[in-house]
RNA sequence: GCUCAAGUGGCGGAAUUGGUAGACGCGCUGGAUUCAAAAUCCAGUUUCUUCGGAAGUGUGGGUUCGAUUCCCACCUUGAGUACCA
């Protein structure tokens, strides 16, 4: 009997499929457990062997746990939806819809065959019109719904309403745009409907909004500050400007606080908390209103000094700040005209790049402190961001270094308001040693008692308030797409409005061209029948529209968060017609336990879907306010690239110990003619259908015989030919090697480099382990009784592959395994009490050959069920002990003495021994550590 | 700049409450088998060494009988973020 591979994992990989091995039921006395993978965007060039790792964690997790006895759910799906595909289609004509069902068929293929034991059944895709009306169907219960900061939740509009038309706005306490005009119940009902949806507009989780935007021309579309990196477009490295457009928004705002404290009640790894903590951006202050001199209209400023506010001497505003016109004095005109325009015309990327030259410009007019009545200069400057805060501050130069570099730059005085402190070189910052001065009523405070009495103080006068600010900023929600989810909107006059639920999905269009129209609208604006009509309730073409009952649809679609917001909570339900979910579905899964995925999501998919988990939560949808318990991030498995060396002008190459004090250029070699030990295979490259040509004349130098690479641990990409593909490795070694290597690379959430070299080590595991149970004359496992040694290897192999486990230490349960068949097989161990359970053990890592095994041992059925082996800690009892000597803390020899020996016998045994003499060559010892059962140490 | 993570042989890495540093694997060296190669098996493989030993986990200090592990300062690398008031 011999151990191949392909045919084995062939045969369990169908009998799964057709057995259904791994379907979850909804309803089970099982305890449940939930096991989720990010899902991945489908791309054309399909999985390379750094993909699958987080997924090999989460399907070894998902087996073990159904050996404990729970009902795992493990689906997988795909965000279908994205911009790839939609370039493709641009490019080709061809539909984004038969791109992406292409690609998923190859991204099927190529998970089917490592193993996963997902639950098919369960297979969502965003793209999916019976997926997207769910996502569509979120879209609207947002606009139906406001957030009240009086019970802290989001509650319906409707509610909203009737407030409005019992008192007016007055007394609502909401999350809502800024500056909304005060209205009584008697205005409301006097305002006529356009105006009602207006002002209600403004109260809603999502709404539309004149948005200052990040537009990529050359993508025709809308990005999201999470999507351009260094000031071009992350998918494609397109330049990226400002522009005001019209779009929709998500308030994610309104949560905040809860996002930020949710974070205290979940186990996600720091790191990604932290990331999540800067993007929210809490900061503690005050708001601060200065009246300016001989205008009507006041400065507002946010702080989180309150404290120091005796050391302002000027004010800044952003050159943006709509004051900036209004006050400014004749004679500065000229001078601040000329900044802002200058202003304007570098771009975000210029003002980013360029923080260190100071610059500004005076208007001329004058505030007034709000405790001294003193006048204060306001200035204008481009470090003042329009977007963060009010747009302007109030500049303290003894307590903020960029203050002071600006008052120093344009020589405005710098009082300063620190007890015991020099500022002539620098400004005082350090809140904890801070004692005021030269602050009236502040002076001897601390910075707690002084930033409180500061802001009792302005509130006595009304010129300010506590109050804690946030940097997250409400999401932009609308993209000038194809490809994404249509919005279930149309519009009547200009307002927008909701399609009924029962009217879902509202589905994409067929469009000529996938490109903006020539006036510039989004891609959806080449439909011909994108129009809804309201009698029918149906989508109609564009010519019937009346503005009576036939109404344009929204142009937009939704971005490529929208459709992975929810899809962990979609899996416990996913065929549901009537409901996003049953009651029963959620009620039974709750909620995510372990949920695996990539760190470069932390502050946009981990933030999104929180936010809607939690209006979810406020809609009573779902019983948890978080949805995923434990979050892992997996670390990237990173390409070995390989070099060869080009003497320069020449086609000769050079062996990488020749390349010294020569001048050569490195070239990227496809890493699959790289053979161990780092070794050229020449022929192969030249054979190579695609570079072959360009070595036709080239000269290989070699050293000892053969050709070195150069080697270089790099991002796995095509252009650095280092990408590995898991076709190749299943069909080379199988893919319980490829899972197993994948692992023993090293701790999950490090980043590793791949080299195939490597997986011989795995490999050959395997095959001493088939050839435990295995060999040229058949199944050699008998009912032989286990020896003691055989119960201790398995047994200390129990305990440590479950601890491994459950600490996800998955890399030191593979060297466990090769441990125990390298004991086993020294044993000579043939016994079935010992082999059989040691399958279990290893079924969650290599499921395909414990599942074979199992199967020839005569057991019928799958193992993927089966108990997992209980530890039994009298197997490991030990009489005696190999004790490290050690002197001073060095170990020098070890002595084998028993475990019961009392430590004054153990002391006297080690000093009597000859070696213990050797080694204090004549020294009386200090001290004596005995530790026992551990170490002895001798001082001395 | 700030925040977080990480520095251990030629390489990936192990050492779970402080107690034998380098498990396991790759690679390398030698040997067996083979006409030869692959595969397989056996032995060795941190460095230095006067072959008795000695040093050694990024650097420098500290705590301790004893530190890869705890504390302080610094250096390097990676990731995220940034005129955030």
């Amino acid at each position: 009997m011999r151990y191949d591979f392909n045919k084995i994992e062939k045969k369990w990989q169908d009998y799964w499929a057709k057995n259904e091995t791994f379907k979850a039921e909804n309803n089970s006395d099982k305890p449940k457990f939930y096991v989720l993978d990010m899902f991945p965007y489908p791309s054309g060039a399909g999985l390379h062997v750094g993909h699958p790792l987080g997924y090999i964690a989460s399907d070894i997790y998902a087996r073990y746990k159904r050996h404990q006895g729970f009902n795992v759910l493990h689906p997988q799906g795909y965000d279908s939806f994205g911009l790839p595909a939609e370039q493709y289609a641009i490019q080709t004509g061809q539909h984004p819809a038969i791109t992406t069902a292409e690609n998923i068929k190859t991204y099927r293929r190529q998970l089917d065959q490592i193993g996963f034991s997902f639950d098919w059944s369960r297979e969502v895709r965003t793209s999916d019109p019976s997926y997207y009306k769910w996502t569509q169907w979120i879209f609207i219960q947002l606009f139906n719904s406001w957030y009240n900061k009086d019970s802290d939740k989001a509650e319906a509009i409707t509610e909203l309403e009737k407030i409005f038309a019992s008192e007016g706005n007055l007394n609502v306490n909401a999350v809502c745009d800024d500056a909304i005009e005060p209205f009584t119940a008697e205005d409301w009902i006097r305002f006529d409907s356009k105006k009602q949806q207006e002002l209600l507009l403004q109260y809603r989780l999502t709404y539309l909004a004149e948005t200052e935007v990040n537009w990529c021309p050359a993508l025709g579309t809308v990005l999201a500050n999470d999507e351009i990196v260094n000031g071009v477009s992350e998918r494609g490295g397109h330049p990226v400007i400002r522009k005001k457009m019209t779009q929709w928004s998500m308030r994610i705002s309104a949560y905040a606080e809860r996002l930020l404290q949710g974070l205290d009640t979940i186990d996600w790894t720091d790191s990604l908390k932290e990331s999540q903590r800067n993007w929210i951006g809490k900061s503690v202050g005050a708001a601060v209103t200065f009246n300016i001199v001989g205008h009507n209209e006041v400065i507002d400023v946010f702080t989180t000094r309150p404290d120091t506010i005796f050391g302002v001497s000027f004010m800044t505003l952003a050159p943006e700040h709509e004051l900036v016109a209004q006050i400014t004095t004749p004679e500065q005109k000229a001078e601040v005209d000329a900044y802002v325009l200058a202003t304007a015309k570098r771009s975000e990327r210029d003002r980013m790049a360029d923080v260190k030259t100071i610059s500004g410009a005076f208007t001329g007019a004058y505030a007034e402190h709000p405790f001294t009545k003193e006048p204060i200069p306001v200035w204008i400057g481009d470090y003042v961001l329009a977007g963060y805060g009010t747009g302007a501050v109030m500049s303290v130069p003894c307590g903020d270094q960029r203050d002071y570099d600006f008052a120093k730059h344009f020589n405005i005085p710098i009082p300063n308001i620190f007890e015991g402190i020099d500022i002539s070189e620098e400004a005082f910052a350090d809140k904890e040693k801070t004692v005021i001065a030269n602050s009236d009523f502040l002076n001897g405070m601390n910075y707690k008692k002084a930033t409180k009495r500061a802001i009792y103080e302005l509130e006595q006068m009304g010129q300010g308030e506590g109050k804690t600010n946030y940097r997250l900023r409400d999401a932009v929600f609308s993209r000038q797409r194809y490809w994404g989810e249509p919005f279930p909107v149309y519009y009547i006059d200009g307002m927008p409005q909701m399609i009924a639920t029962e009217h879902l999905p509202i589905e994409l269009p067929e469009v000529e061209k996938y490109l903006p129209t020539e006036t510039g609208e989004p891609p959806l604006g080449n439909a011909t029948k994108w129009a809804w009509c309201t009698e029918t309730n149906t989508v109609v073409n564009n010519d019937k529209i009346d503005g009576k009952a036939i109404f344009p649809l929204e142009l937009n679609t939704m971005p490529g968060w929208a459709g992975s917001s929810q899809y962990f909570n979609r899996y416990m339900d996913p065929q549901n017609d009537k409901e996003i979910f049953s009651k029963e579905a959620i009620n039974y899964w709750q909620q995510v336990d372990l949920y695996i995925g990539g760190s470069e999501h932390a502050t946009g998919h981990l933030l999104y879907s929180r936010f809607w988990q939690k209006f979810m939560f406020d809609l009573g949808l779902v019983p948890h306010d978080e949805y995923a318990k434990k979050l892992i991030n997996q670390g990237m498995i990173l390409g070995t690239s390989a070099f060869i060396y080009r003497e320069e002008g020449t086609q000769t190459y050079l062996s990488l110990g020749l390349i010294e004090g020569k001048k050569v250029q490195p070239i990227h070699v496809k890493v699959k003619y790289v053979i161990a030990s780092d070794e050229l295979d020449i022929e192969g490259l030249k054979a190579d259908a695609e570079f072959g040509e360009d070595y036709a004349d080239a000269k290989f130098v070699l050293e000892n015989g053969v050709y070195k690479v150069g080697r270089d641990v790099e991002k796995m990409s095509k252009s650095k030919y280092n990408v590995v593909n898991p076709d190749d490795i299943v069909s080379d070694y199988g893919a319980d090697s490829l899972r197993l290597y994948e692992m023993f690379l090293g701790p999950l959430e490090q980043y590793k480099p791949w080299n195939t070299a490597g997986i011989t080590g795995v490999h050959s595991f395997l095959k001493k382990l088939w050839k435990l149970y295995a060999d040229d004359n058949g199944l050699k496992v008998n009912d032989a009784e286990p020896t003691k040694d055989n119960l201790k290897t398995l047994h200390k192999t129990i305990k440590k592959v479950q601890e491994d486990i459950e600490n996800f230490s998955f890399n030191t349960s593979v060297s466990t395994f090769m441990i125990a068949a390298n004991e086993l097989t020294a044993q000579k161990c043939t016994s079935k009490a010992i082999l059989e359970p040691l399958l279990v053990l290893i079924s969650p890592y290599a499921p395909h050959i414990a599942e074979e095994l199992w199967s020839q041992l005569g057991n019928n059925g799958s193992i993927a069920t089966v108990p997992f082996p209980e530890f039994d800690a009298s197997h490991l009892v030990e009489s005696s002990k190999n004790y490290p000597i050690s002197f001073n803390g060095k170990m020098r020899f070890t002595l084998e003495l028993p475990l019961d020996m009392s430590k004054e016998d153990i002391e006297k045994t080690v000093l009597a021994n000859e070696k213990t003499q050797e080694q204090l060559a004549g020294r009386t010892p200090k001290k004596v550590i005995v530790v026992p059962g551990k170490i002895v140490n001798i001082v001395g």
